[in-house]
DNA sequence: TATTGTTATACTCTATAACTATA
DNA sequence: TATAGTTATAGAGTATAACAATA
């Protein structure tokens, strides 16, 4: 809980280094390339009601990072995609937010592999299953 | 990171149990009990603007979690202090908090208490040095 | 009827700038 | 002059409720 809280406080000042919200940075990192999710499966991924994810797209899309589309399915359905600079921007991002603490060194080689290795099972499959 | 978005997306669940704002379980969290933070410390902890710990703080107060006293160093400056019911609720809230996801299972004794010691060698000292 | 996304509304969080009372 | 906290203001995130189009 500590870790989470720590890296709470860091993820606004991360994302404004791209003039990000911290609920922006969340959403790129949900939306995979070449991987187009529809609106109502972002608003789980992120455990909100829907109606926030509309205001939240609106943004993005306006700042030319993600498209809006229609979906092949259901015409009531709209499918999300990150546009060319959505995709370079997210990587970007990620880079970012996985440089390690400073305090990593602290672990050596052996163990933070042991470390990522565990926390790898521990995460699987628990957001966006395919 | 993908730790930390899966958990970012739990806060506001597990928060709203208790009618906090995910903010207002972080503020919770920094007040330790028995020791008076003063309010600018705790918006450095917050990583956030000093005017916005007024406004965070006054709706704490108004449900009695907090307190406002003033200092005895620095007639400028309030320290804050948890009320017997914010000491209740923060210890209610920090043991829902530290719930382990239902995935812990899949570590054995062993490496889940070789992973809490690996975290808390990275994390000791990082928040709010004594 | 039920569901997807939107709109309207209200409240909270957040930053910036201007203010006050101390230092 | 500088600092701690407040107030005013504006934009973003969030939930609820009501709505349109589609299923």
């Amino acid at each position: 809980m500590k870790f989470f809280f720590t890296r709470r406080a860091d993820l606004p000042t991360v994302a404004s280094k791209f003039e990000l919200s911290p609920a922006q940075c969340h959403v790129l990192h949900l939306i995979e390339p070449d991987r187009p999710i529809p609106m109502g499966r972002l608003a789980e991924a992120l455990a909100c009601d829907a109606s926030n994810v509309t205001g939240l797209v609106d943004r993005l899309e306006s700042r030319g990072l993600v498209r809006r589309q229609p979906s092949a399915e259901d015409r009531r359905s709209k499918v999300l995609e990150l546009t060319p600079a959505g995709v370079r921007l997210r990587s970007i991002v990620l880079e970012h937010m996985t440089t390690p603490p400073e305090t990593l060194h602290r672990l050596s080689a052996d163990e933070q592999r042991a470390l990522v290795k565990m926390l790898r099972r521990l995460l699987e499959r628990e957001v966006s299953p395919p």
